[in-house]
This record gives C-alpha cells, sequence and structure tokens, in this order.
DNA sequence: CGTACTAGTCTTTTT
DNA sequence: GACTAGTACG
C-alpha cells in the first residue's frame, strides 16, 4: 500500500513521469494540485532528487502556502529546502541578490499600480503629453503589454518610428523607466523582465540556477505570459525537466498578459513533450459539469477535454429571475439562511461569485441588513488605502533614499506647512545636480530660493535621520509605532470630525498588527522584506477557509478554490459577459469571458444557482440587459428555472416596461443570439447590435444625473424637499427612491470589532457613503409634460413622451430620444422640459 | 499655504 | 454612484 494507489491512472502517469517536458492538462476538480504534491514527494522518495533541487511555481502566495503546506504533511522532512513560491517572489529573491549586475542596489522598492501612475504622470509632464488626450493608464497599460512580451523600450521604439501615438508612448516609455531607475524602483512587470535581463546577460547567473532547479513544476500554467515562459524556459533550459500543469479552459487572464499559445503550443515548443489529460472531476455533480461542458464546447480554439464524475446526477441548476439587483441580492441572502436552518448547511458552504467587484457592494448591503455573516474578497486593497500607503512611503523613504516617490509622498504628511512650490524647487536642484530627491533634502540649507522653508525641510530630514538611526535597535514594531508618535499622524485623526478617520484608525493598528505577524514569522525579518511582501499580496491571499462565513468575490479571485454551493450573480448580457468584451471587435473577448463562466460553473462541488436580475444599476446607470448568453448554452433540461429565450425578455402582464422594450427588442432580435453566431465568427455579434447606434446595450436605462441632484438645482418647483438629516435612521421606508436604501451604520461596542468584515473589505462606511450625496427626499407634485408631448434631457437631447406611469414614488417616463434611443427614466432623477411647440 | 468645492472620469477582471 | 484631480478662494 502505498500513497499513489489513491490515484488514478492517469495522475499516476502523471506523477511518474519526472524526466524531460511534461503538459498536465488538468480540467476543473481534476486532483490537479494533489497530482502535484504526489509528484513532489515522488521525486524525493522514489527518485532520491534533493528537495533542494526542486522548483514550484504559482501564481499566489495562497496558492504556494497550500502546496507548501500539503508536501510538508506529505513528506515531513526536507519539504522545507523546496523553493515553493509565486513567480513575482521568485524573482523579486533573485534579483535581490543579483540585480547590482543591471546597474539597481538591492535595497530596490517595488512599484504598485498607484506608484506606476504617479511616476507617468510625472513622465508626461516633462514630455508635454497631455493627459487629457492620452490617459497615463493607457500608457502605462501598452507598455505593460509591451513588457509582458519582453520588448523593451529600444525594440519598442523601433517598431514605433513610423507611428506618431506609437512614437509618444515609445519616449514616455524610455522616460517611464529611466525614471524608475533614478528611484532604485521596479514595477510589478519589471520584476519578471529584469530577471529575464539577468539571465539572458549573465549567463553565470543562469548556469547557477539551472543546476539548482533541477525539477521545475509550474501551476495554473495557461495563466503565463511570454516573459514568465521565457522565465521557466530558461530556467528549465539545462535539466528539461519542465512539469507544466494547467487548464486551457480556465485561462482567464487575458488582460494581463497572459498567453494562451503557451499551453496550446507547448508541444511544438518541446517536441518531445509528453502530454497527460486529466477529465476525472472529483469535485462536482453530474448535472454541474454537463452545464460546464456544454458552455464551454461553445469557444472555438481550445483542446478538446471532457469532464466527467462518477458522483451522480446531483440537484438541478438553479435558474432564478429578478426584477432588480436589489431583490436578486436579498434573495441569495435569506435563500442561504433557509438553507442554512433547513438544509444543514453552513455559512462557510456557500460562496457568491460576480464579474465585477462594485456588485459586491449591494449584496453587502443585504448582508449587513440581515445580519449574515460573510466576508468580501478583494476590491480596494487594503495596502492601497490612504492611511496605509501613507505609513507604508515612511518605511519605504526609511529604507531606500532614492525611492522619491515615497519621500515627495510624506514630506508634507500631515501638514508640516512644505507647500508644492518648495517642493518643486528641492526637486528641480535634486535633477539638475543628478541626485535623489532625499538627498537634495539633505543639503537643503545650499538650495537657492527656499527662504525659510528651509528650516521646516532641516526637520523633516533629522525626522527621517532620527528613524534611520532607531532602526539599529529598534523592531519594525517599535520603529512603526515611533513614526507615529513622532509624526502625529493617528493623533491628527483622532482629532477629526470625521467618521471615516477612525477607520483609518483601525486600519494602521491593523498594519501594525500584520507587521507583527511578519517579524513572529518570517526567518529573518527586515524592513525590505516587510515592503516586498507587502507589495506582492494579492487580495486572495487573506481568506481563510476555515471561518465559518459566506464569501463574497469575483470569478477571477474564485479560480483554484471550491464551494458546497455556488451562486453565481449578475447573469446578464453586459454584465457578464461585460458589455465591453460583446461590442469589441475581437471574437475572443467573449470566448474569454465564457472560460470565466466555466470557471465559475465548475467552482460548485453540489449546488449552484445562477440569478438574472433585469434591472441593475450599474454607474449610476440603471440599465436593463437581456439574461446572459452563457445561461442560454446551458441545456434546458439541466435548469429548474425559466429562462427567457434569445433576445427577449419575459415580463408580468401587469409590468410597466413591455411596451419600451418591445420598442426595442428589434435590436436585439435580429438573429444575432442564433446558433450560427459563434461559428460565423467575428460579424456575427456586430449585426445584432449595430443597428439602432452603437450604445444599444444601454438603450432602455434610467439615467440619474449629477452626483447630487438637489446641488445641481432647478428642479422648477415641482419637488418638496424633505428636511431629515443624512444620519436619520434607515430602516426601511424609502426615502431615497429606486436607488435602495442608506444603511445605517451599526454602533459599534468596543470588544464588538467588526465581526463580519474581513480586514481588507471595505468598511462599512463606504456604504454607508452611499446616502452622503443623494437627495434628500423627493416628491413628484406633477409633471410639466404628458405622453406625446417633445422634451429636451440634457444629455440626451429631444425626445418623444411614449409612456408615463406613476409608482409609489416617482413617475417612471419613456422618451424616445431622436438621436439616443429608447429610454425609461425617473422623472425626478432626469431633467426632462417640455419643448413648447411654436 | 491650506481648504472646500466642483467637474470630470470611470470599471471589467489582478500579480 | 464614487472617486480623483484640479481649481478657486480664504
Amino acid at each position: 500500500m502505498s500513497i499513489y494507489d489513491s490515484l488514478n491512472d492517469r495522475q499516476k502517469e502523471a506523477v511518474f513521469q519526472t524526466e524531460g517536458p511534461v503538459l498536465i492538462l488538468a480540467g476543473a476538480g481534476s486532483g490537479k494540485t494533489r497530482v502535484i504534491i504526489h509528484r513532489i514527494a515522488y521525486l524525493m522518495e522514489q527518485c532520491n532528487v534533493n528537495p533542494y533541487n526542486i522548483m514550484a511555481i504559482t501564481f499566489t502566495n495562497k496558492a504556494a502556502g497550500e502546496m507548501r503546506e500539503r508536501v510538508n504533511q506529505m513528506v515531513g522532512f526536507g519539504a522545507e529546502s523546496i523553493w515553493v513560491s509565486t513567480f513575482h517572489s521568485s524573482c523579486v529573491r533573485i534579483l535581490r541578490r543579483y540585480i547590482d549586475r543591471l546597474g539597481f542596489s538591492d535595497h530596490f522598492t517595488i512599484y504598485d499600480s498607484d506608484d506606476s501612475k504617479a511616476v507617468m504622470k510625472e513622465v508626461c509632464k516633462k514630455l508635454k503629453i497631455d493627459t487629457k488626450q492620452v490617459k497615463e493608464k493607457t500608457i502605462l497599460n501598452a507598455i505593460s503589454a509591451a513588457k509582458n512580451e519582453l520588448i523593451g523600450p529600444t525594440e519598442f521604439a523601433m517598431k514605433a518610428i513610423s507611428d506618431f501615438s506609437q512614437k509618444r508612448i515609445s519616449d514616455a516609455y524610455i522616460e517611464y523607466q529611466d525614471m524608475l531607475k533614478k528611484s532604485n524602483a521596479l514595477d510589478f512587470d519589471d520584476l519578471i523582465v529584469k530577471t529575464v535581463e539577468l539571465f539572458r546577460s549573465c549567463p553565470d547567473v543562469l548556469e547557477g540556477y539551472q543546476k539548482r532547479f533541477r525539477y521545475i513544476m509550474v501551476d495554473e500554467y495557461q495563466d503565463t505570459n511570454t516573459a514568465q515562459f521565457e522565465l521557466i524556459r530558461l530556467l528549465s533550459g539545462g535539466s528539461r525537466n519542465l512539469c507544466v500543469v494547467g487548464d486551457d479552459d480556465q485561462s482567464i487572464y487575458k488582460f494581463r498578459g497572459a498567453n494562451i499559445r503557451n499551453i496550446l503550443d507547448f508541444e511544438k515548443v518541446f517536441s518531445d513533450a509528453k502530454v497527460i489529460k486529466l477529465e476525472q472531476n472529483y469535485r462536482s455533480t453530474q448535472n454541474i459539469l454537463d452545464a460546464a461542458n456544454a458552455v464551454i464546447a461553445h469557444n472555438s480554439a481550445r483542446k478538446s477535454k471532457a469532464l466527467w464524475t462518477d458522483a451522480g446526477e446531483g440537484n438541478p441548476i438553479h435558474f432564478k429571475t429578478f426584477e432588480t439587483a436589489k431583490e436578486e441580492a436579498q434573495f441569495i441572502v435569506e435563500d442561504i439562511n433557509r438553507r442554512c436552518r433547513n438544509d444543514r448547511q453552513d455559512y462557510g458552504d456557500f460562496a457568491i461569485l460576480y464579474r465585477t467587484n462594485a456588485q459586491a457592494r449591494l449584496l453587502e448591503e443585504s448582508f449587513v441588513l440581515d445580519g449574515t455573516p460573510y466576508e468580501v474578497v478583494g476590491g480596494t486593497n487594503f495596502y492601497a488605502r490612504r492611511e496605509i500607503k501613507d505609513m507604508l512611503a515612511y518605511l519605504k523613504t526609511i529604507d531606500n533614499g532614492m525611492d522619491d516617490l515615497a519621500c515627495r509622498r510624506i514630506i508634507n504628511v500631515p501638514r508640516r506647512g512644505i507647500g508644492a512650490t518648495t517642493i518643486e524647487r528641492v526637486q528641480e536642484y535634486a535633477i539638475a545636480h543628478g541626485m535623489s530627491f532625499y538627498d537634495a533634502l539633505l543639503g537643503a540649507s545650499g538650495i537657492p530660493g527656499l527662504g525659510r522653508s528651509a528650516a521646516k525641510l532641516d526637520s523633516f530630514v533629522t525626522l527621517i535621520q532620527g528613524f534611520r538611526g532607531k532602526m539599529e535597535y529598534y523592531s519594525l514594531k517599535e520603529l512603526m509605532q515611533d513614526i507615529i508618535d513622532m509624526t502625529g499622524y493617528v493623533d491628527e485623526l483622532r482629532a477629526s470630525e470625521d467618521e471615516e478617520d477612525e477607520d483609518r484608525i483601525e486600519n494602521i493598528e491593523e498594519l501594525i498588527s500584520k507587521i507583527t505577524t511578519y517579524e513572529e514569522s518570517a526567518e529573518e525579518p527586515t524592513l525590505n522584506g516587510f515592503l516586498e511582501e507587502v507589495a506582492l499580496v494579492a487580495d486572495i491571499d487573506s481568506l481563510k477557509e476555515d471561518d465559518n462565513h459566506v464569501v463574497l468575490m469575483t470569478l477571477h479571485s474564485a479560480k483554484g478554490l471550491e464551494f458546497k454551493n455556488v451562486y453565481l450573480a449578475g447573469m446578464e448580457d453586459g454584465v457578464f459577459p461585460s458589455y465591453m468584451s460583446i461590442t469589441s471587435n475581437d471574437p475572443t473577448d467573449v470566448e474569454e469571458e465564457r472560460r470565466l463562466a466555466y470557471v465559475g460553473i465548475t467552482r460548485a462541488k453540489e449546488d449552484l444557482t445562477l440569478c438574472y436580475a433585469k434591472m441593475r444599476m450599474i454607474r449610476g446607470e440603471t440599465q436593463m440587459n437581456p439574461v446572459s448568453r452563457y445561461v442560454r448554452e446551458i441545456p434546458e433540461k439541466l435548469i429548474d428555472g425559466r429562462v427567457p429565450p434569445a433576445g427577449r425578455r419575459v415580463y408580468d402582464d401587469d409590468d410597466d416596461y413591455s411596451d419600451s422594450y418591445s420598442a426595442r427588442s428589434s435590436a436585439y432580435g435580429s438573429g444575432s443570439y442564433g446558433s450560427s453566431a459563434y461559428g460565423g465568427g467575428s460579424s456575427a455579434y456586430g449585426g445584432g447590435y449595430e443597428p439602432a447606434g452603437g450604445r444599444n446595450l444601454r438603450q432602455v436605462s434610467y439615467k440619474s444625473l449629477g452626483t447630487s441632484p438637489m446641488q445641481n438645482a432647478p428642479y422648477g418647483g415641482s419637488y418638496s424637499t424633505g428636511s431629515s438629516g443624512s444620519s436619520t435612521s434607515g430602516t426601511g421606508r424609502s426615502a431615497y427612491g429606486f436607488r435602495g436604501l442608506p444603511i445605517t451604520r451599526p454602533q459599534r461596542t468596543p470588544d464588538e470589532k467588526k465581526p463580519f468584515i474581513a480586514q481588507n473589505a471595505k468598511p462599512l462606511s463606504s456604504i454607508q457613503g452611499l446616502s452622503k450625496g443623494m437627495p434628500k427626499l423627493q416628491m413628484l407634485d406633477s409633471l410639466s409634460y404628458e405622453v406625446g408631448d417633445r422634451v429636451t434631457h440634457a444629455k440626451f437631447g429631444e425626445g418623444l413622451v411614449k409612456e408615463i406611469v406613476k409608482d409609489p414614488r416617482d413617475y417612471k417616463v419613456t422618451v424616445e430620444f431622436d438621436t439616443a434611443g429608447v429610454r425609461v427614466m425617473y422623472a425626478s432623477f432626469a431633467r426632462l422640459e417640455k419643448v413648447e411647440e411654436s
């Protein structure tokens, strides 16, 4: 009896094939991680491979941590010397040691996307690029895409020679890299790129690592980009013992540069590659797998495989239709509670997955109101919060005096009376003398034109130098505490009236405890090491699975996880697949999202519920979208709810919208959803959406204008304004119309510390923030127009009023605009004015 | 120099 | 609706 007996034949084959290039095509839930773990154990126990010679690469710290833990459990002795880590941290580890060969110092800073944006902003300023014409982010995206393809500034420049806008990006690219270098900083992409650069330019370094890593395994291989591929190709160049594990059907990171060809062409690059398919699924019921298989079958470029299980049919897939997204959210919470009561389920057995982070908000509100325990994964990164970035900037300034960005961020935070002009002067001086910003500060008295400010700069420098001196004998925690005390940062927050600042203090406390945890767990804790760890955390890393609460996250974050019961929220064309990919002229965009749907469906072990809301507010605009094509791709016999047919929606007889909908249904109805659409290629979508003028998906939409209608002034007396303040307890009755109720912040007692909110979740206050800019109360007396009148709208121009329906709070007005199509809007939000006939 | 307000932009998805 | 950068004003 050996540990390998529990594997099926295919899995055994994958485990025992230790030499040469191996591609393991592992379908969802096919025990891929098990295979990797067993393979490592097999290498160590049966092949006498020194664990020191084994490398396993993953994409997230969470995956790396789990892998390490499971290997530890299985082989025990020796597992700690296996190199298990993410692409990014592997590269950092290598670069810390050898980056001097590339002219950087080993204390380099890692810039996150905010930092990159700040640098790019400066680049644009310097190059006189109008950021209104070309956004920083656009340039950064182009640079990132180039880096992912290992195209350096020089090569980029040569390609860009004839194209004006490319030339501009090329110039920015060069300048951007220059600035990073001056700050001794690398961005995310650089971590990979510079490592490849290092290996290419220093054969001795590469050879050292090739000798060390004789067996390399790469998890989630379908997510690798060209640079990452090159990295592992180089690393495995000596032994050629490269085993990659992935599923082309789960490739969902194209936007991040993932190159699906890496997996599809693996056998071409490594002609002697052994390919092993794992198709038996140990996770889900047959119904769930059938649904997943049916959906993914609509994609063209894929390696054929079909998941199967011997687990039995299981429950049908539930499909639910709701009037609004709010009802969807309420249903999900109620359904989960019902099943916890009647069905012996635990909260921890449930996950809600959605396409965009913004969808979490409404769900979160329902959970809060209901008191159901939950956790939101992702959204705003904890480390991206202002107060945390401030604290980190102090640490960075202390750690790396060349990090100009960090230094400038905190030089006047908290306020020290150092203004923009002074900073500008110092910066100019630093550039002129080829020194870093901080070095310029050190000699501030010698900088001309600073006047009285020089003294303030001096005391800032003294402060930082003081911290640097204390580092000698302080722990990191003490250092952080000292920074807080000496700068008075928290004192200032404490003095503030703003409720949000309370959360900020809590976040800083949270940071301190993270520092403490780091110091306790790291082998050799250093300031630099902490900053590095912080720079490379992913949202999903912090998810603890043993807590008993419902988990909410994006479909992307859910990859690699599994849950007993899964709800997929927002199954609407325009949400999922997103509006962007539907209107994109690249048909593979919709396929990419179909893979995301496949990922979502296959997360469920026993029960899957698909939710569709007829109406949903996105970016302050209420959209009405048809049911997601991915739902319709699931055979009806697997589903227990009625799915509206293609191009039409089913409404109740008394539904107010049926007219307005039929007015536009022709836009959808022209056959673009027909079965031929997928096989037929790219033009199929265009035909269906184009006729009504490009924005069709949002044709029928409520539009609320402005952030605060109350301030936007004249409603022409047809509204009476309520007097309730913004802190009214929102127990139910809607004062805010259809936008949803404001949520009262639960009173927090000292010992009750945010019971349901994860550290990285948005604070409750941000939900409550919803109510901040809201109109207090809006009652309508009468309208100045009626059906048949011509009206004008601030944004959509003139149109004809087709219908007016009164509901409890407001009038819904359907207008057929001359250019903007048919829209339904609430009268109190749309400032419609009658056009007087002459 | 600091604050308060306003206008503009945005959203897929993330290491 | 939410956030942010920019600007006008004290």
